[in-house]
DNA sequence: TGCCCGATTAACT
DNA sequence: GTTAATCGGGCAA
């Protein structure tokens, strides 16, 4: 059986944690998949939203690491990263695609698509297939609802520039599964 | 207070 | 390629 990631694995460097991510697997009440692609944000970054302090948004990502920090993106989407970090450091990584493995049918209906490939790509997209919503927000991740485990073996780790910010864009944070078609924008 | 922008997405032309 | 949807945060006034 795969191991259970626990609070301990993400008390590290946010640029440690979010490459050992690519292959973990995660669930929310039995729906999910592995993860394809994430991004670091660090506080010091000036595209991360603990750059310039803590506001009632944010609040998670200045508590302890193994955490889920969710935020409303544009105003329309949800968005899911996990808190690492000792205390007070405020970095997160950001889930950005998932290979979907369980769930499918649940999966489509809420994004009421049938295209697999596009079912969990994307930040916005995976947080709509999962429903992650503001009521995660705050949760650990290593209780239910949340399910999460270490990658079995080696997988290829790919690293790029970060998608969608203007600040600090030329950082190469992004990281993903390498040749995964269920990346929300292949690596260069 | 008001205005602009953003870790996005789908639906347009 | 462009644009609308829609709201929290930053910053000027």
């Amino acid at each position: 059986m795969p191991k259970r990631l626990t609070k301990s694995f993400f008390n590290r460097s946010v640029h440690e944690v979010a490459p050992d991510l690519i292959g973990a697997t995660l669930f929310v009440d039995g729906v999910g998949g592995r993860l394809v692609e994430v991004e670091a944000y660090h506080h010091t970054d000036p595209a991360a939203h603990s750059f310039r302090g803590p506001t009632d948004r944010n609040a998670i990502m200045f508590g302890p690491p193994g955490y889920a920090y969710v935020y409303r993106s544009y105003g329309i989407h949800w968005c899911v990263n996990f808190v690492c970090e000792p205390k007070g450091s405020a970095s997160a990584v950001l889930i950005r695609a998932i290979e979907p493995t369980a769930g499918f049918a649940l999966m489509r209906r809420r994004r009421g698509s049938s295209d697999e490939r596009l079912l969990c790509s994307g930040p916005g997209r995976l947080c709509e297939a999962l429903r992650i919503t503001s009521r995660h927000n705050g949760l650990a991740l290593d209780v239910p609802p949340f399910e999460l485990f270490a990658r079995q073996g080696e997988v290829e780790v790919v690293a790029g520039p970060r998608i969608g910010i203007t600040k600090a864009a030329e950082k190469p944070w992004r990281y993903g599964l390498k040749g995964s078609p269920f990346l929300s924008k292949p690596f260069a």
